[in-house]
DNA sequence: TCTGTTTCTTGACACCGTGTCAAGTAAAAC
DNA sequence: GTTTTACTTGACACGGTGTCAAGAAACAGA
């Protein structure tokens, strides 16, 4: 909080005259990157998609490259996740709404009738959600020293791999 | 820490007295426990098998069924990852082991030829590393409610299809 | 049985981070 | 010119890690 306040130029307690804990600033800050990076446009292209393989790809696609932009705060979020009630309920809420987004992905595949038969369609979703966690993209990007661009190809082509068929 | 004394019916000093910091305490830990759960004896089926789709196979059971014995010290050290330097070193040097288990299982596939073309070595290895990770365990399992005995099948699975062929 | 070592005890303290409170100031609004 | 708003400084409580000092209890070996 206090490097918080340091880099806005004011001072640690008027911090707290804006956000009344650390969690719920950094639940405004979500609320603010979506505004300004426009999560909902993003989505537009896979919403729209006219079949489920389509729908599925520009879905990781969309998430995939929208990860970078809420990583600081997701990291954040995930830090404090164990010891702060508040947060870990916000980055829940956060990631379930992620998880509508790959259930919706995999309905459309089922409805297809590509969805592979050993997985019902929530094992589908969760597997997918899974795969598109912050923490895996941490891994594959940081740990792993993968590129961006070949991330969300590489995962295309894996949640391909593992859900469709 | 307290809380270990505490349980372990001495005083929260005394704790010190065995272990400087709670960083090494926990590596202790880990430690004790690959010793009673015996690690290298649930990795002797992997390392033995004969075709590289066994060896993946046995290393998705072995870690996987793992996982659930050091999932209580694995989320500490995950917990404090983030503020802990040494804490942070121990539990990378520990998941670079699981790496190289990975690694293991990924070369014997690409030694039948039957790991996936698009797919270099070392990226299957980073692909089969996340899937196998603690994070994603406690996901599928926690979060998700899947068993144990389902996240093993559905592991296999979803692996060998992600890599094999 | 005495003695010295080891192990643990109590109780204090420093440091860091979050969150709270009170009193005062400076600028903007009316 | 007064009130309201936004911010200031400075203090404090609380919880957690880690440190230190002085004393007690168990346990060796002679």
């Amino acid at each position: 909080m206090s490097d918080i306040a340091k880099q806005a130029g004011i001072s640690r307690q008027a911090v707290y005259l804006h956000f009344p804990t650390r969690a719920e600033l950094l639940i405004a800050t979500t609320r603010y990157i979506d505004e300004v990076k426009d999560i909902d446009a993003r989505l537009v292209k896979s919403r729209s998609a006219s079949t489920g393989l389509e729908r599925l790809e520009a879905f990781v696609e969309a998430w995939g490259n929208y990860i970078p932009e809420i990583y600081g705060v997701a990291s954040a979020f995930i830090a404090m996740q164990t010891k702060d009630e508040e947060a870990g309920a916000a980055w829940d809420d956060r990631m379930s709404a992620v998880r509508h987004g790959c259930e919706a992905a995999v309905e459309a595949l089922a409805r297809d009738g590509r969805l592979t038969l050993s997985l019902s369609t929530s094992e589908a979703t969760d597997l997918l959600w899974g795969q598109l966690s912050v923490e895996n993209w941490e891994l594959l990007r940081h740990r792993c020293g993968w590129t961006q661009a070949r991330y969300i190809d590489v995962l295309q082509q894996t949640v391909r791999a593992m859900l469709v068929e």
